[in-house]
DNA sequence: AACGTAGACAACCGCCTTGTA
DNA sequence: ATACAAGGCGGTTGTCTACGT
């Protein structure tokens, strides 16, 4: 066999741009596939990562809201470190965004606590974040049995049962500013939607407007028995995008 | 102004699961 | 029933940028 030679590293806009035109082909479910004919010198699970992560319509783009931090908080509470199931429920969020976030904010609080048993003077709360209140015994665990580095900082606190807290869905109403590249993912769609209109008969894939974060495996399947074809239900285009 | 540090984010790796021949 | 390939997921690392000193 013949070892191509895969591409790693940040993905160019030709990449990008190459990407996001064959899924729009394809649908975004043969990875494999779609790395060989779109010609991009990738493997198939790393054009699945950027799409997901990255070039997937409807995600959102800058800091957690508040709602999503809380929310987030409970969901690992009782979920532990199944991200993408956290992800499920917050809308316009990736598994990576939040198993980011988690990782940041559990280190700063890891941070903070340390300094606060080193100084317990100053024991009212210095910590600057306004989540940390209600949920600590979610998080204080991971720093309770942790030695001086702060390696695992996080870690899975396990689907310890502890609440029930099921609020499943949040209203994420505002949108947010965008994060600015010089190089913006409406441009992309742009010339997608435009390159489609050329040559695609607009079957291919269409989303529909109802996002999918907002559901269980259970709930998609239910609705979504063919989930090949009707997998794709984000709304197509920068109208979706926020930023 | 230069340097160091922390935060945010993108991307890769390896393991596990699932689908298919 | 089984082997293999592809996809999915969680963990980890690298890089860039903003901010403080």
């Amino acid at each position: 066999m013949v070892h191509q030679e895969f591409r790693k590293g940040p993905w160019t806009e030709q990449e990008d741009f190459k990407l996001v035109s064959f899924v729009g082909l394809f649908g975004d479910r043969r990875w494999d596939f779609i790395a060989k004919v779109s010609g991009l010198t990738r493997t198939g699970k790393s054009c699945r990562l950027r799409w997901v992560n990255y070039l997937h319509p409807g995600l959102k783009r800058g800091k957690l809201t508040p709602q999503e931090e809380r929310l987030v908080m409970e969901l690992h509470s009782k979920w532990g470190n199944r991200w993408s199931r956290i992800a499920r429920k917050l809308p316009g969020r990736t598994d990576n965004e939040i198993k980011n976030y988690w990782r940041t904010h559990m280190r700063k609080k890891a941070q903070e606590e340390k300094r606060a048993a080193a100084s317990p003077t100053s024991s009212s709360c210095q910590s600057s974040l306004s989540i940390s209140n209600n949920n600590n015994h979610t998080v204080n665990s991971v720093h309770a049995s942790k030695k001086a580095g702060e390696e695992s900082f996080y870690d899975t606190g396990g689907p310890n049962n502890k609440e029930s807290a099921s609020n499943g869905n949040i209203n994420v109403g505002e949108d947010h500013q965008n994060g600015e590249q010089g190089y913006s993912m409406d441009d992309i769609w742009k010339d997608i939607s435009m390159l489609e209109d050329n040559i695609l008969p607009s079957t291919s894939w269409e989303y529909s407007s109802e996002p999918l974060w907002m559901m269980d495996e259970e709930e998609s399947k239910m609705l979504f028995p063919l989930s090949d074809q009707c997998f794709s239900c984000y709304e197509h285009g920068s109208a979706f995008l926020t930023g």
